[in-house]
DNA sequence: CCTTGTGCACGTCAACCCCA
DNA sequence: TGGGGTTGACGTGCACAAGG
């Protein structure tokens, strides 16, 4: 049975700089037995040759001290010589429900995403003063092509829907909320609903929160294209595609909060453990001094 | 049942950032 | 350098719970 790393939250929001080149995937590796590692969307698969199966919680970063924690005793899985690559930060924790602390041995691993004396001082200063925008925070956690991709997606939409029409320019919309079917007999109704409606055309917007925009209706059947009713049309589309951002931003922020209180907990168990970690080993050093 | 407080999602604006 | 993307700030509406 392969160990399974999953990836609640692959990289600190706050570090100074999350080098999508330091992602767990490159910074993760097992020398001994070729563990086999796999990322996907917000998932880090790890299969290590061990017939365990380990549930992973772990907030890995690139400048930091990293954690990996376990719902099972890693004991079995990590075998003498197996080495984990985490990140260039040694000290790092793989800890289990059982306070097990797994003792690594931590390597570098590749001087590529380190942070040189020779940096410029201009993109050293960037990358220690600013926070990176959800964007790059989602797309280091592997998680961002699908928003981009959805992005991308909806504002074509609105894009084609004027470009090439494909609601005829016949089609007038009288209600504000009108249905339509898709797919095989009848399946699959969906809903539309009209909102700002103005001069310039109407958003449609159907279930799933995608939306486009459909032109006004001149009477002779074009798009009315006077300087004015441009503008006003160019306006809604900016309005469109801020609308549509600003709810990614609000998803991506979301995200990124449940991030932090997920990390919040693995440092507080992390903690717990360090500090149980230490007053047995201050207990085993007073037996042993008594001794 | 009505009012009030709170939380949440949304739309919009504006400032900032990034890239062609 | 302009256009477009990103995101903080602000206002609004809605849902829900608590209290009178």
């Amino acid at each position: 049975m392969d160990a399974i790393v999953e990836e609640k939250c692959q990289v600190d929001p706050l570090a100074p700089s999350p080098d999508p080149q330091t992602g767990i995937a490159s910074s993760v590796g097992v020398t001994n037995n070729q563990p086999h590692l796999v990322t996907a969307t917000n998932i880090v698969h790890l299969t290590l040759p061990s017939h365990t199966q380990a549930q992973v919680q772990s907030v890995i970063q690139p400048n930091q001290q990293s954690v990996i924690q376990t719902a099972t005793n890693l004991q079995p899985m990590l075998s003498k010589g197996n080495v984990i690559l985490v990140s260039s930060k040694p000290n790092s924790v793989i800890q289990t429900t059982q306070g097990n602390l797994q003792t690594l041995r931590v390597v570098e691993a590749g001087d590529s995403d380190s942070f040189s004396e020779e940096e410029s001082p201009k993109k050293r200063r960037d990358l220690l003063t600013r926070r990176p925008s959800y964007r790059k925070i989602l797309n280091d956690l592997g998680g961002g092509e699908i928003a981009e991709a959805k992005i991308e997606q909806t504002s074509s939409d609105a894009e084609s829907e004027l470009s090439s029409h494909s609601i005829p320019y016949h089609t007038v919309l009288p209600a504000t909320a009108l249905q339509i079917t898709s797919g095989e007999g009848g399946q699959g109704i969906q809903t539309l609903t009209m909102t700002n409606a103005t001069a310039g055309g109407a958003i449609v917007q159907y279930a799933q929160g995608q939306e486009f925009f459909v032109p006004v209706v001149a009477q002779s059947g074009s798009i009315s294209g006077s300087g004015g009713e441009d503008q006003a049309r160019k306006r809604e589309m900016r309005l469109l595609k801020n609308r549509e951002a600003a709810r990614e931003c609000r998803r991506k922020k979301k995200e990124y909060i449940k991030c932090l209180e997920n990390r919040v907990a693995v440092l507080e168990n992390q903690n717990k453990a360090l500090i149980d970690e230490l007053k047995s080993l201050k207990e085993l050093y007073c037996q042993q001094k008594n001794e």
